[in-house]
DNA sequence: TTGGCCTTATTGTCATACTAATCCGGCTGT
DNA sequence: ACAGCCGGATTAGTATGACAATAAGGCCAA
């Protein structure tokens, strides 16, 4: 947000350093992250024009080349759309790319608002039940066990790092299982989801939740295990609903009143 | 894959016809989709290197500009990754963004393989039946109407390319009604499965099947305006699996023996 | 009024040079 | 003989300035 400087600290840190994929910090990505961020955020609107290439130009203080990378790479994302004698127009929301994980990152950065985590939970919802009940057809035994490993180590856990990361590796395991290419596909988002639900609060801190989450996660891979599709579908459904409202009602109790 | 003029025709036209939003033909896109289509179609091995900037700049003649700036949008769509010294690396296939529009169409352009078609219906199905489902709680009266609309016109198409517009519209309006971003930012995936299955086989040229199609579209649209969603979910899971079924039965049957 | 031409602003493309990162292989000191 | 340093070479990253293509909107003529 510090604009007068010309580059922002993004705080993605700490998801990168949860998946251990720490992206390359270049100029092509300040402006990138920096540009991203503003029109999430709404600085530029929906269907309005971005300033053209000079004046971005000596905002950043970049080369030609480099901020023409970065509108390339918004573009790749479905963000905008330039046009020769028009300029660059903010493309409307439905087009962007919900599923890839900067854009899902600029959101998060916004601050984690209750409507987006609860969005976010209705598609994981759809897209990993579907996914589970798929891995209880065509799983591997070693796959199975792998479930059941992560499991453990998800109560065996000690800082909540550590059991996000037992966390996203069990989920992205069922996607595995699943045998289908775009259950794999979403782990940016479920990593996103999984961080800021534990961001706001983890079930580690809570004997309660931890014995509730790991029963739960446990419950998916024994259905999974027994080839039981329907037993796997509502266990699954349990553990994303149940992660959704322990962080919503988290934020609603500690919610200030509003500005 | 004419690879000697450095320029391919590709066939995503028919799509881009489809959906009115025709991509703007310059030198980028070119070299963007024979990068692109060859790495989805294994010339390029996931995991393995690219040819150094300097053959691809000879081999498509175009300017390092140009090049670098294609580079970039499959780096965004997550299938490349370039570092000094060592090249452009091929991600493995679980980062490449999946729900992307040019990903899936390089896919299509391989050849509806029915495994890739199977995924696409269990990905739908997943999302699209939670979609049903909270479009049935969310939905305005003015959309609830719009879908019976949509529905009535399909029922009416007289040509292929006419009743896949109206599906495609019937299934974007759920997505809209159901009030979460994520739902209406696969409309690209669906539009994907329902060219693939409609230049497969149409229901049109098939009066019981377009009876059936019809119907049960307008089972989902009456009980998402009934607003129950049970029945708005089951109604949607038979429009995919029918749909898929349809389209996977065709390819069974004329099948040429595997060469 | 109307049709098409022309100006002009903006993105698209090109060419060339230099910078930064980093692997590899040889040099040096022990 | 061996470990560690160091510098050359290779590759992507960045900078710069010029020119081409595109198209909105005004200008001009019929």
């Amino acid at each position: 947000m510090d604009r007068s400087t010309g580059r922002t600290r993004h705080s993605g840190d700490l998801m990168a350093a949860l998946s251990g994929r720490n992206a390359a910090r270049n100029l092509h990505s300040d402006v990138l992250w920096d540009l991203g961020f503003a029109i999430v955020s709404g600085t530029y609107a929906e269907g309005s024009i971005l300033p053209p290439d000079t004046e971005l130009l000596d905002r950043f203080g970049v080369s030609r080349t480099v901020l023409r990378e970065a509108l390339k790479t918004l573009a790749a994302k479905g963000m905008i759309e330039a046009r020769a004698r028009i300029g660059t127009r903010v493309l409307p929301r439905q087009r962007w790319n919900l599923f890839d994980a900067d854009v899902l990152a600029w959101h998060f950065e916004l601050g984690p608002e209750i409507g987006f985590l609860r969005s976010l939970a209705e598609v994981r919802i759809g897209i990993e039940i579907e996914g589970a009940a798929l891995a209880a057809e065509r799983c591997s035994p070693e796959q199975a066990a792998s479930l059941i490993e992560w499991v453990d180590r998800m109560a065996e856990a000690e800082t909540p790092a550590d059991f996000a990361r037992y966390d996203l590796e069990f989920h992205r395991t069922v996607a595995e299982a699943s045998g289908n290419p775009f259950m794999a596909s979403i782990s940016a988002l479920v990593e996103m989801a999984l961080t800021a639900s534990f961001t706001i609060s983890s079930p580690v801190s809570d004997p309660a939740a931890l014995d509730y989450t790991v029963n739960t996660h446990r419950r998916i891979a024994e259905a999974i295990r027994d080839r039981n599709a329907a037993a796997a579908r509502e266990a699954m459904r349990d553990a994303i609903a149940q992660g959704f409202a322990r962080a919503s009602g988290r934020m609603e109790a500690t919610r200030l009143p509003d500005v």
